[in-house]
DNA sequence: GGTTGGCACTCACCAGCGCAGAGTGCCAGG
DNA sequence: CCTGGCACTCTGCGCTGGTGAGTGCCAACC
């Protein structure tokens, strides 16, 4: 166990290299941080840190640096969750509250995470599975060609296209409508299959085949995997990487482009409260070096989807961690309102 | 006037740098093209080139390299357009073929393009105002609240929420929404404003108000300035830039967040046929040391939005233009099926 | 006049060197 | 257990000289 003091030094060797991006010695620690000891005793608790493996050196005669086992205790133990003032606050509300529509809500979400944190943000939409239907809409295009419409009470909008075998029967379609409504309103879309499982049954035989088209294309749409969709923001900050960065900027540029990894990594974090995965603690070998922090947010009580930010290891936890944690309230409330 | 084997030289350079990424020298010149002339008389070629400004030499002592005038030179008169071969066309189109939706089809455009151009790919929506009207749909959701869902004839499907004043009087939406089809369906939609201009007053006093409030939605929707989306991918490519990347990255990335900046780039490209704008060429600074490809693309005779890659001044001209092309021809055909 | 080989010149690049500075580990004394 | 002192180890930096690619110019040649 570690004593209370070798604790703040680490806590001290954190935010100095964090806020200074440069190995930190012995000496610049006892002055920066009032530790009432001399830089030699800080030496030996540094020499006990590293032995636990929560520091390490990059090469002998140099500063220390946090290991990502030494992230997560601070993250873990030695700091807290920086709230945001109340100024900033004001400032999110009034930067989502203009939005129209719920891809609105999204885009703004992820601008406004990427500038709190100037870091790469990463907004997932709320998972059809998860959320409620409002409505579903039946659109005749063509003889045997419609258009069905999802849409959720968080705003989501989803269509898709149905070739049906045959043209739907006069006032087959309408009644389709009705029936699918009446059965699925106010229901959430986990429950839909179940719900029209018997559906077909209600109609005459000749419509029956079409009908059973319409609803499997329902199904599909709500097969996880199609149904997510998220966006991202904020690139430009991967910039501020480092100074080794072109080595470590291409597998995370690669990383976010392919959305099932960001998916499974966002997926992965805790269903509730806030997750935070340091360095080699991402399954994904191209984000060693960086650190997610990630959290669900939804209209009501219950986790709609996730939002999060990808940054370097070295990042300000307490105030990333703030200001991810304020933007999830926020959005959630818009998404209650609309 | 330059002679031809002057333009053959600067043809060889290019193509040389663009090759290698290092400066080009006279003798490397005439060992690797058989111009039929010693080092010296390319020295004096290149010389004049110099004073004409095709090529520059980063510091005194060091092979050439191609200026944007150069380049502008060589993609105008020296090179063709690299058509694909007939195993790259098949799977473009396999490729392409296997989207379920708009989304997807735009999506699958993006991956598609950065991979055949290694460079970052920009796709842009269909345009709302240049596309035709397919369907119109109103949804009430509750009683003074309605939804419109625009679908075009290219697949893309719009919806915004209306708060209406007063509730709809019974049977006035499905009245609305015949009138509103029977008038714009099949019409383009820079034609609606001025179709529905008269609308209102086909109705009840009670409902014209709530049928204004619809019908305003629906014209903001079409304003320019919003109904234009895009998607971008390929940012990836960004590291293969060149060995001062970080210079040069950062401000691309940050072009590339900005979504007016890249519908203007997009925008300002002529309509017909394709356009090269070769770095200062841009408008946006940050985007002085890339180059942009785009093209418009659309279902039938028209474009009804555009396609491109940005990519370093340095790019592979006549083989980026072909893929260009190439893409933008397939994805025309699968949105005039659809 | 255009083309060519020769030649002197200019730099960027690289390796080797030495020095300063930051930081460490260890030890003896408080 | 803390502290000051001390020897040691590296990295980073600036300087130096050598090498090689590439140039510009010039006189000769076709």
């Amino acid at each position: 166990m570690l004593s209370e003091r070798r604790l703040q030094v680490l806590r001290a060797i954190v935010q100095d290299y964090v806020g200074t991006e440069e190995p930190v010695g012995s000496k610049a620690l006892t002055e920066r941080h009032s530790l009432g000891v001399s830089p030699a005793t800080v030496r030996n608790d540094m020499a006990a840190l590293e032995d636990e493996g929560y520091i390490a050196q990059p090469h002998t005669s140099a500063g220390r640096i946090p290991t990502d086992k030494g992230y997560r205790l601070f993250v873990d133990k030695l700091a807290g969750v920086k709230p945001m003032t109340p100024p900033e606050r004001r400032a999110i509300q009034n930067f989502l509250d203009g939005a129209v529509d719920l891809d609105d809500v999204v885009a703004r979400t992820v601008r406004l995470l990427a500038q709190l944190t100037r870091q790469v943000a990463v907004v997932q939409y709320p998972s059809l599975t998860r959320s409620t239907v409002r409505h579903v809409e039946l659109l005749s295009l063509a003889p045997a060609r419609v258009m069905l419409v999802l849409i959720t009470d968080t705003g989501r909008v989803e269509q898709r296209m149905v070739d049906c075998p045959a043209p739907f029967g006069e006032g087959s379609l309408a009644d389709l409508r009705a029936r699918l409504n009446s059965r699925v309103a106010g229901r959430r879309f986990s429950d839909v299959p179940t719900l029209v499982e018997d559906l077909p049954e209600a109609f005459d035989l000749e419509d029956r085949g079409t009908v059973s088209t319409v609803l499997s294309t329902l199904l599909e749409t709500l097969v996880e995997e199609n149904e997510e969709r998220l966006m991202i923001g904020g690139t430009a900050n991967l910039t501020r990487f480092g100074h080794d960065f072109p080595l470590t900027i291409r597998p995370v540029l690669e990383a976010l482009e392919e959305q099932v990894v960001l998916l499974k990594l966002l997926g992965e974090a805790g269903d509730s409260g806030m997750t935070v995965r340091i360095g080699h603690e991402n399954a994904y070998e191209g984000l060693n070096s960086t650190s997610v922090v990630s959290v669900g947010y939804g209209s009501g009580g219950e986790a709609v989807a996730k939002l999060g930010v990808v940054g370097p290891t070295r990042m300000d936890y307490p105030g990333t961690m703030g200001a991810v944690r304020a933007v999830a309230r926020y959005v959630g409330q818009i998404l209650a309102e609309s």
